[in-house]
DNA sequence: AAGATAATGATAACCGTTATCATATGGCGA
DNA sequence: TCGCCATATGATAACGGTTATCATTATCTT
């Protein structure tokens, strides 16, 4: 007789309880391209909870990130950003300044010299934010 | 007989007036160690002109970061700080994640892999931001 | 099922920044 | 030097993304 599979909490975090509007939400950043605004996650949020409310999108996100399966980044323009974090692993960001788009690319030699850089000033090195801007291919051709 | 030097405007925007508040803005950012909030500015510009408010130090700050003087950078709290750009040109910024302490640092072999990553990706490379995270060694030795 | 506690939605509060507007000031031509 | 007009200024309201509050509901444990 088929039993119910275990139930799995979309949050990992100590005492959390499953919950429907953070399964929403992690499934409206996970199926997406990534990079929505806590506003574009509450609208695909909607889609599936139609009554779902921004407070627990945003709850629901940093109790996401918190457990690893959602990354914040933060633009210059101060809105935060998120991504699905599960299988896509880290990675920095080529930000087009004409049409905003992001391109996603990592340079592992980069990532090597930052820790030399961090070593160099005797930081503990925690984590790094690398944007580079600049007009994307698309844009470029454009202009 | 001595004459008047003539007079340097702190803002070399189109049709800009000089004005002795935002010279005090610019003197205080100069004088000071850098990475001040608009808040800090306004502090430290009120030393020299009482009376000033902190409309006008916004105002400032936005003039002189367009003509080159001083130059913004926005941390992930999301509060802009403003540091002199005059003579010290370009650098990135190591930041400690925990007494909030800047240093400041550039490494030339990073900021060519950056060219390089973005001509990878073909963007016209236009700037880039580049924060490391992590104990500073002061810090550190703390831990 | 009942009790304990986490989750939720509506909405007020927060806070850095920007917009507004009446007034003051700087710089130019006469 | 004087007058004109665009720019600069200060007080303060408005803005917008995010967080806090609180009464209610959902989930988990026993
Ligand atoms: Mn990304
Ligand atoms: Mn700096
Ligand atoms: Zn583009
Ligand atoms: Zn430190």
């Amino acid at each position: 007789m088929a039993r119910k599979k275990p139930e799995v909490n979309s949050c990992d975090c100590q005492g959390a309880r499953k919950s429907r509007r953070r399964d929403a939400v992690l499934d409206a950043v996970a199926s997406s391209d990534g990079h929505l605004s806590a506003e574009e996650v509450h609208r695909e949020a909607k889609k599936r909870l139609p009554g779902i409310g921004i407070a627990t999108v945003y709850r629901s996100l940093k109790c996401l990130c918190g457990c690893g399966k959602v990354s914040e980044f933060i633009p210059p323009d101060g809105v935060a950003r998120y991504e699905a974090a599960g299988s896509r692993g880290h990675h920095d960001h080529l930000v087009c300044t004409a049409c905003g788009c992001f391109v996603e690319a990592v340079d592992p030699e980069i990532e090597r010299l930052q820790e030399r850089l961090a070593a160099r000033h005797g930081f503990r090195l925690e984590g790094h934010r690398l944007e580079i801007y600049g007009l994307c291919a698309c844009c470029a051709r454009k202009k």
